[in-house]
Formats: structure tokens, sequence, C-alpha cells
DNA sequence: TTATATTCGGAGGTATGCTCCGTTTAACAA
DNA sequence: TTGTTAAACGGAGCATACCTCCGAATATAA
């Protein structure tokens, strides 16, 4: 359990930007839809050899999963900040469409994310955790300020969102996904009691 | 480019044969989360050879479309059932639960779904039609007896359902996809109108 | 500057997807 | 029943992708 690590050298500074080249391209990669797109590819793109990427990310597995857990937290920083900015409900849609924008524009991944075929348990729960925080707090807020029914679990919200990501096909799919965000919100509304 | 097609000879029973082996013996493995299984397996265990495979489906993705296709079917045809025994609203509500049941105990394709990486659009855009066509029955009796708003679409609860098929891990997601049906049929009666 | 831990990078082993084509067999006609 | 033929069978083999391994290069600390 004694977690010590002994840093006792600075990481290189060349590991670190070779890292973040990698992770770049390969967002950049899926975000283009080139899900199955080689890791050589991606090595030779980054301007790095194969070895280096394998390096880092040990399979290719482990390169989405870092590209979608950045991503991920990015999206979970934004909770707190629309939490000052609005009302409890208000800002829980705001956040709600917000994770619908973001899959829309800037990723894509949401296939090659569920292609992680058979771990994704692990994944989900990790990954999970960091959203849940994020729209627990909102939720806990909207629920004190007694416009949402207490027993709305916020994960519920967040699996339906997270299908309509993976739904992101066809046309007029994104104002879908808005009307579906209102939907939600009525439903978890305590009006009804 | 006349493409007719004379069908001088019925089609070879063997061929059918093999044709729906192949079929469930893709549908055990991918329900048993073997996604990853090499093609030259499932043409073992139907007792055919790897060029008879490839024969009936040219790909990878044409397998995993023909046994989601032919799920989805059943599904399809169960609305028109649910809708006959229930009033319209619990109809609904008894379609999407089963929608969820289905997913959840024998259709653990969806990673595989997803990894159709790149042909989405078109696969989604075909069967969608057979889902959509089953929920828009449903929805317009829902619709027509008064329970429901009349400005949901159909497409957006089926979304949200896909969705939560998607996130199916962790323990206890089935309880909380039926708890997602609830919400949503709340969110769509015209109670608050 | 010297020492050394860390990173780099690509050749190559392994395995999987898919093709090709000679052989086998079921359907049709006489 | 028997011959003809179009269709299905099946596996050897090629292309390609993932991943490993290890000598060379290099940034950091003394």
């Amino acid at each position: 359990m004694t977690d010590e690590k002994k840093p006792r050298r600075r990481p290189r500074s060349d590991g670190q930007r070779n890292r973040e080249n990698l992770l770049n391209v390969a967002k950049a990669a899926f975000t283009a839809g080139e899900v199955d797109i080689p890791l050589d590819e991606i090595a030779r793109r980054a301007g790095v050899g194969i070895g280096t990427l394998y390096r880092h990310f040990p399979n290719r597995d482990a390169l989405i999963e870092a590209v979608y857990r950045a991503e991920l937290d990015r999206l979970a920083d934004a909770a707190p900040v629309l939490a000052a900015q609005h009302p409890p409900v208000e800002a829980l849609r705001a956040w709600m469409r917000l994770f619908v924008d973001y899959i829309a524009a800037k990723l894509v991944i949401a296939p090659a994310l569920n292609g992680l075929a058979g771990g994704t348990g692990a994944l989900y729960a990790q990954s999970g955790t960091v959203l849940q925080g994020a729209i627990d707090g909102l939720v806990a807020a909207a629920v004190a300020s007694g416009d949402i029914s207490t027993d709305i679990e916020p994960v519920d919200l967040l699996r339906a969102l997270a299908g309509v990501s993976n739904y992101a096909a066809g046309p007029g799919w994104e104002t879908s996904a808005k009307r579906l965000v209102d939907i939600l919100i009525a439903g978890s509304r305590t009006s009804a009691s």
C-alpha cells in the first residue's frame, strides 16, 4: 500500500513531449473517423517510432483510454463553472447539453471506445467516477433547491446521455439529443411528485 | 444495368442450413462475451470451412450486422403484441423495458456493434428504421389517447435506450435502466403541458 | 565532463482477416 | 433414373496489424 515513488530524476522533457504528440495525433485521427487507423501510422504522424508509442501506451486500448480520459476530465471540470453561473436546474441542463456538444463536435471516439471489448467494465468504472462526481454535484444542488425529485440517480442521466452519443448517426441527431435533455429534466422534476 | 435476377434454381438447402448455423454460433459467441473471436473459430464451431463463412458474410462486419439485424427484427415484432395487451402508455413502457431486458440478457453484442467503425451510419439508418416503426406505433397510440405530449420524437427515446445498453457495465445497471425508462415516460407525459 | 537511468526506434515474430480456386454436391431436365 | 450444370464447399496461402525486444542515442545528476 505504501505507494512510494522515488522521482530520482525529473521526467525527461522529450518523453513528455512525445507523449502529448501521440495523444494529439490519436485524438485528431479518432475525431476524423479513422477509428481503425494502424498504430504504426499514428506513430509515424507523431514523428516517433513505434517502440516509443508502445512504451507510453502498452496497447491500443490504453491509447484510446488515455485520449478518452483526458477529454473526460475537461468535461468534468466544466461542472463547477456552470454551477456557479446558473441556477441549479439550469446548470444541470446546461451541463448535459455541453456533454452532447462535446461528443458531437470534438469527440467521435465513442465507437472506438466501445471497441474496448471486454475491459470496458474497468474503464467505465474509473472514468465514470469522474463524470459522476461532476453530475452528482449538479444534481445535489438541484435537489437541495427543491427543483428535482430526490430519488433521481444521477448516474441514470449519465447513461442516457452516453447512449445518445453513441447513436450519433444520421442527420439532426444533435437537436434530437437536445430534446432528450429536456425530456430528462422534465422527467426529473418534482412537479408530479 | 438491368439487374434482372433469374432465380433459375431454388437456393440450395445446405447453403441455407450452413448460413443459419453460422449465425447461431456467432450469436452464441458474442452473447458469451467473446467479441474478438477469430472468424476461423466461428467457422470451425459451425462445422464449415472458412471459405463458406466468407461467401455468406463478406467480412466480419457483415456477420455482426446480420446477427444484429435478426435480433432486432424479433424485438420489433414484439411491439404490436404489447400494444394489443396493454393500454398505450403501459405498452410503451413495457416495450422499452423489453428493450432493456433484451440487451441485458441475450444481446451483449453492443460493443461488437459499435466496433463497426465507419459504416455505423448506414447500419443504424437501416435497422433504426425497423425499430422506429415499432416505437412509432406505440408512441402514436399514447399520443392519441392523450397520455403523452405530441412533441415527443419517438427516436429520442430510442436513442436514450440504445445508450443505456451500451453502458451496460457495472453492477445494478439494469435497475438503473429501468428507472431511466420511468423518467423518460414521466418526462413525456402531458401533465405539465 | 562523466556516469547512468531513461527514452528512442525499427526489425521481425505471431496471428488474424480475407482471397483464390480446384473439388464436391444439390437441383433441374430428359 | 441418369446426366448436366450452376452453386456451394473448404483450406492453403498472402497481406497486414499488433506487439516484443534490444542496441543506440540522449537528457539529467554529480
